[in-house]
DNA sequence: TGTACATCAGTGAACGCGCGTTCACTGATGTAC
DNA sequence: TGTACATCAGTGAACGCGCGTTCACTGATGTAC
């Protein structure tokens, strides 16, 4: 439990809601879904259990922002893992390590992601920049895909198999070059310019 | 609710052991693992709540047993596969298949089996049965695959992956051959015999 | 500038619910003599 | 063969707990005059 939380002055009321996010997503991570309760939310923020309601209306709704808010979290480190090499493949592994990573540092997060998804499009926000490196790697001949969205779609259930597994076997000794082989696999891209990591 | 099950003879009692576990499986596969509280499985068994301690020594244990009991059943339709085709391609596919029926027609029972695992061994009963299978097309000149071990940890974390994201989006229009495509890609298989399934 | 008032951002007590778990018990069934 | 008894397979009531949700309220803050 925290510390009370000071009183917002007038007109500030919708940054409780921030805080609100920001504990739920605190005990994700810590614990699971199932720890992120309405009663535990507050006491985590430092509320009490029915100043939630003016911001969410039940319970659900709290986990369903909080996989919102991690798909935006995820589409800005995809984003930024673009800008760390200029070799075309090695972007795609760059986005690729950083999906994982996402997942392995925040694991409630990226579970309650996957179990509370954008229903309309699956894979958001990662198949659409998995798609566009495909097919850049392809449009320079890196890649032999010829249909870079259905790649990208196989490519992320790949990783998503990797991270969701991984979050269950911590300690298992994984094959050493797991990604990068299932990355090469499944992108189409030669194994020559796999990224030494 | 189900009715009232008729209380055992003397020296039965181990039977009701697996009438909580049926009534588990129910419960798991209808609403997912949420569902299955002691009261809810007591009450779908025909029983009391207290019946069940005999048994088991807790909530987590009846879900432990499931996972198990989904697994060597997992296992049996993964033996059963493997008798309907004489090419080795053609049974690593019916296999993948099979595991993936699985995960669709037992969607509580797939997901709890993720969740409980077997902890010495990721993957049983799935990765034994495939690497057996991609070191047989490997020895006959119809895979690639060098290292068959590793080359089933990442075709069943692909499996994974898209039963997992599968059982989540069940309208969504996945790739025409999204399956083939990565079975193939995963094992080293040569495009040609994929089966048209 | 002062003051009455409306509003906002929460609080705190209370409710009914299903849960896990305990305990004493019951009644049919098999067994010893 | 008959009968007393031990045992087995459960039952049913009760407990305390955390939960979601409601309701009346409070006290600080801004606003109208």
């Amino acid at each position: 439990m925290t510390a009370a939380r000071p009183r917002g002055r007038r007109g500030q009321g919708a940054l409780l809601r921030d805080d609100i996010l920001a504990a739920a997503t605190r005990l994700l991570d810590l614990g699971g879904e199932h720890r992120v309760t309405l009663r535990a939310v507050a006491r985590e923020a430092g509320i009490t259990a029915p100043s939630i309601y003016p911001h969410f209306p039940d319970p659900p709704s709290v986990l369903k922002a909080a996989a919102d808010a991690g798909r935006a979290e995820l589409a800005a480190l995809l984003t930024a893992s673009a800008t760390r090499s200029a070799d075309p493949r090695r972007r795609l592994h760059d986005a690729c390590h950083a999906y994982l990573d996402f997942a392995t540092t925040r694991p409630g997060c990226y579970r309650v992601m996957s179990d509370h998804p954008d229903e309309t499009t699956p894979g958001a926000p990662t198949t659409g920049h998995l798609a566009a490196l495909i097919a850049e790697c392809a449009a320079t001949g890196r890649s032999t895909s010829t249909d870079p969205e259905a790649d990208a779609v196989a490519l992320w259930l790949g990783l998503h198999g990797i991270a969701h597994q991984r979050a269950a076997h911590r300690l298992f000794p994984w094959p050493a070059d797991l990604v990068p082989d299932l990355v090469t696999a499944l992108s189409g891209t030669t194994r020559a310019a796999a990224p030494n990591r």
